[in-house]
DNA sequence: GTTAAATTTACCCTTTCGGGTAATGCCCGA
DNA sequence: TCGGGCATTACCCGAAAGGGTAAATTTAAC
């Protein structure tokens, strides 16, 4: 895939496969996106094993993935495309709006998640910035995934000049036994990892759960993912 | 906020307020910004405080906002935007690639996260879709917000045939106590929610530690928040 | 140089956890 | 009809967790 600094939009020719069950909706895509300056459709499957073979031989800038295939889904068919060719970007074109499947798709490698009443030019464009690598998600479904950012009330840099950490959050070496934690270590284990003794590691993991608000290290766990306390 | 179905750009005129404490960036936004079609910057701001009280009244369709603002920053700023505003829509415009910047970018609420080297055309369309509540993250920086999607290896829907789980999952019992496991519940508690015995509890937890290959329940917890298992 | 906050250690105590083992009843598929 | 998986209950036991309180030490700030 070539590369060009500045531009979000692929200004250059765009291979693309399309893996689509239904033949109708097939070669409707591949005629509506043809039209379309620097898109070349270079091949269509009717399924994922299929478009699999394709694309280990063509690898395509973009990858337009229906859902709902038979036998292999289009889930696992993404998981596996970008083994086969991780710089091919997928963009998941259904009509599913469903949660799970939103955040499955994205999670299995997607790069961009349609709905299928998504107009041509718009796909398109999709397309051309999913090219680049840019994560687009459909305005209907776009709230299900953002929703998913942990919020964050606790980032030591949104304040960043003059701000004595207003009190009621961590010390750095909370931070680090917090970060054990997480991690499923025993105060034990912590202890050892930072050379204290137990009862230092007890008492920081004490003066953790204090300051989270909760009751126990499990939820300290929790809160300290959801919360993004913690480096992932 | 009108709507208009099948378009997602938006192709109504969208109302833009920059925020921006460089005089020059923010004039030279504006100017190249009125240059495009169905784009109306109707106020600028230099500092957050003052963004904010336009905002109130404006009620602008997008928001640019920098990040790297005084005293209050963009984050913040756009935490409070979206409380005064929940309808406008928060474009992210900064020269910061950082991983946390990123994320609390998106988990604060804003809709779209733009790097400044973008072209002032790409710019505009990803305003126009930022309005309908498109999803749109810079390529340079969507795998690091990507990754953070959970990759569903256990979801139930990957295959949706006859697929009799592949043993190795857990039974409809062991999730429900996974999901009380992840708010911190004890055994004791789960026992009560569930209306069993403590030994019962028990035994699910310690089949769920097996099945998870973890040693305990933190483990546990952190395992199945990162993979999806339970749902958020 | 005094104060304040953070880090460290220690003791007490009760509750919970996790492992192991095993028995019972239930339902479903072979 | 006979398993096999699942849910349920039960027991024992050692280890760990969590609460409370207290104090010594370092570090940082004022």
């Amino acid at each position: 895939m070539s590369a060009q600094a500045n531009s979000y939009f692929a200004t250059y020719e765009v291979k693309v496969v399309i893996v689509e069950d239904y033949k109708l909706t097939r070669v409707g895509l591949r005629y509506a996106l043809n039209q379309i300056e620097n898109i070349n459709v270079v091949a269509e499957a009717e399924s994922a094993e299929e478009g699999i073979e394709i694309i280990k031989k063509e690898h395509p800038d973009v990858v337009l993935m229906d859902l709902g295939l038979p036998n292999m889904n289009g889930l696992e068919a993404t998981i596996k495309i970008k083994e086969v060719s991780p710089d091919t970007q997928v963009v998941i074109l259904t009509s599913h709006d469903r949660e799970e499947e939103v955040l499955a798709s994205l999670g299995s490698g997607a790069t961009a998640y349609c709905l299928k009443d998504i107009d041509p030019k718009a796909l398109s464009d999709v397309i051309k910035c999913a090219a680049k690598g840019a994560c687009w998600i459909d305005p209907t479904v776009a709230k299900l995934a953002l929703k998913l950012f942990p919020k964050p009330e606790n980032a030591e840099f949104l304040s960043k000049g003059a701000n004595p950490d207003p009190k009621g959050h961590l010390t750095e070496r909370e931070q680090e036994v917090l970060r054990l934690l997480v991690q499923g270590r025993s105060n034990t284990e912590i202890a050892k990892e930072l050379i204290v003794s137990v009862h230092t590691a007890k008492a920081h993991v004490c003066s953790i759960l204090q300051k989270l608000c909760v009751d126990d290290r499990v939820q300290a766990a929790v809160k300290a993912i959801k919360e993004g306390l913690v480096k992932a």
